[in-house]
DNA sequence: TCCTTATGTAGACGGCGTCCACATTTGCGG
DNA sequence: CCGCAAATGTGGACGCCGTCTACATAAGGA
């Protein structure tokens, strides 16, 4: 039974729910640091378990840093929602939809800027499309933050102001710009730029995004 | 003494130029793996060199990393500024003004997509904007990728293809998007496309730059 | 009750970055 | 030309990491 710095000590030889508990301290450990910063040593350290109990649920670390991935992934989608949730009931159809796309961006790049480990750590080494899908990368509302982009996309066709010849395939490109910038901001040469001059950046971005779909 | 795999053995007690030695391998990992490739105690065996020898040249291995950041940033200019010369000389100035920044674009995805080693490690725990100016990072020509850029946009705006008030601040918003974009191919979820598919990407992406500047 | 299975522990190995003490050269001031 | 300080490379050690094998303990069904 081994000491606990973190006055978490167990008192049962069974953990109880081990990989939970990893996976939270993961999170932690990623939202600290980013990916690389989620140690296996430490995470255990940290449940008050030995090094090798990890492997009794995660066969090697990359499998953590991959769950941890998800839960950011959903983190984010979810921060996303919020932003939607917030927006002020809008009367005229076309204008709502421009609102919530731009929401989605702006929701995206508050995100990457507040939470810039989780950022990092959603994206590190990540899934193709279709795992991307998965329902642990989605917020409250089941959709992943690609999916609510899509949706946002969709609106603003449907609201004629985005050509329908344009749609398919238009959630990668306008995905591109924003997370572009969503690196550049946080790990790139815009990194240290204040909140306005970042806000400001967004919001020429999302002008320029409009202006190229319309 | 020491023996080594490499056959690259010594017999001056001296190495010569063991900083410029361990760069050039540094440049090698780093192409071969990214950022963390570049491993101090591998990068000293190849240079057939003790593991400590390095710390006569760099203070620690984050600085390897950065040596070899900035000499990655300079092929990426290198790259660039080669597809930009392989350019037909157009004689309509519009045109050629046009084709000049899509160039810009496709040549940092070509070299993303062809490198994705170096590109990683070009932008990894990069500078602030001032030293990624540093004549290290800058291809043949001076420029380095961000200038190379800029020049372009200026260009774009002398032929009208572009309004100038769009133009201050403009090359990080088109440097997000295309950006991104060599993002999402290399590391993120179109990791994997067909050329044929992120080539269309590339052009659609542009495309939609174009149509945002104007 | 007993035995299979799940879960956690102990100890070891090799690799890494980094520190300290020591060895060998080089090159400059006299 | 000499001698000595500064530059450069070596050797060994430390603590951290991920991971392997062998073993211990608990839980739960036959």
């Amino acid at each position: 039974m081994p000491e606990q710095a973190n006055g978490a000590k167990r008192d049962t030889y069974r953990h109880g729910n081990l990989r939970h508990a990893l996976l939270e301290v993961g999170i932690e450990l990623a939202r600290a640091g980013g990916p690389d910063a989620v140690v296996l040593r430490e995470a255990t350290r940290r449940a008050s378990v030995a090094p090798n109990a990890a492997y009794r649920h995660f066969p090697r670390r990359e499998a953590l840093v991959h769950a941890v991935s998800l839960a950011a992934m959903g983190q984010l989608a979810r921060a996303m929602e919020e932003g939607l949730a917030a927006l002020p009931a809008l009367s005229d159809r076309a204008e709502a939809a421009r609102t919530r796309f731009r929401a989605v961006g702006t929701g995206y790049l508050r995100f990457a800027r507040t939470e810039p480990g989780l950022f990092r750590t959603a994206f590190y080494v990540p899934d193709d499309m279709t795992e991307a899908e998965a329902t642990v990368s989605a917020g409250a509302g089941g959709l992943t933050p690609f999916q609510l982009l899509g949706a946002a996309l969709d609106d603003l066709v449907s609201c004629e102001l985005m050509t329908p010849a344009r749609r398919p395939g238009a959630e990668f490109l306008v995905w591109s710009c924003v997370h572009g910038l969503a690196v550049l901001l946080i790990d790139g040469p815009l990194r240290g730029l204040q909140d306005t001059q970042a806000d400001q950046a967004a919001h020429d971005l999302i002008d320029m995004i409009e202006g190229g779909l319309r």
